[in-house]
DNA sequence: GTTATGACGCCGT
DNA sequence: AACGGCGCCATAA
């Protein structure tokens, strides 16, 4: 059994992230508002945490507010989300970070365009 | 009831 | 742009 039942927000939570596109990502935060208790951009990490390995939720196209991957104790998780990512198609740059301007979900967005990488600016 | 902890985020330096 | 400080929501001790 859980050690913990699942709580409204949970169920939120998962109905969103389960909505993400493939190839998209959402941020912590924006899991929160879209669940409808903005300001828990932490509570959400902590539930993803709880995960099961076996979970058939996308949990690796949540990133955080800077496009980064957040860390935790084991590395090959992180591993494992980059890898998952790059395979749908999201691109990481120098830095290890995506290009959010290009591949943030829009949830309102009837359609949203393929990424493309054209658009390099500076 | 308090205090510590965490896959976070905004704002000021 | 990087870093530290503080607020935030919920859990665990």
């Amino acid at each position: 059994m859980p050690r913990r039942e699942a709580t409204a927000l949970d169920r939120a939570m998962a109905r969103i992230v389960a909505s993400i596109p493939r190839g998209r990502v959402a941020t912590y935060g924006q899991v929160a508002v879209l669940a409808g208790s903005a300001g828990a951009a932490r509570r959400a990490g902590s539930w993803l945490r709880e995960l099961p390995p076996a979970s058939k939720l996308p949990w690796h196209r949540v990133v955080n507010a800077g496009g980064g991957l957040s860390p935790r104790g084991d590395g090959s998780a992180l591993r494992e989300q980059r890898l998952r990512l790059e395979r749908e198609g999201v691109s990481f740059d120098a830095r290890g970070r995506i290009r959010l301007a290009d591949f943030l979900w829009d949830p309102f967005a009837r359609r949203s365009r393929s990424p493309m990488r054209s658009s390099r600016r500076k």
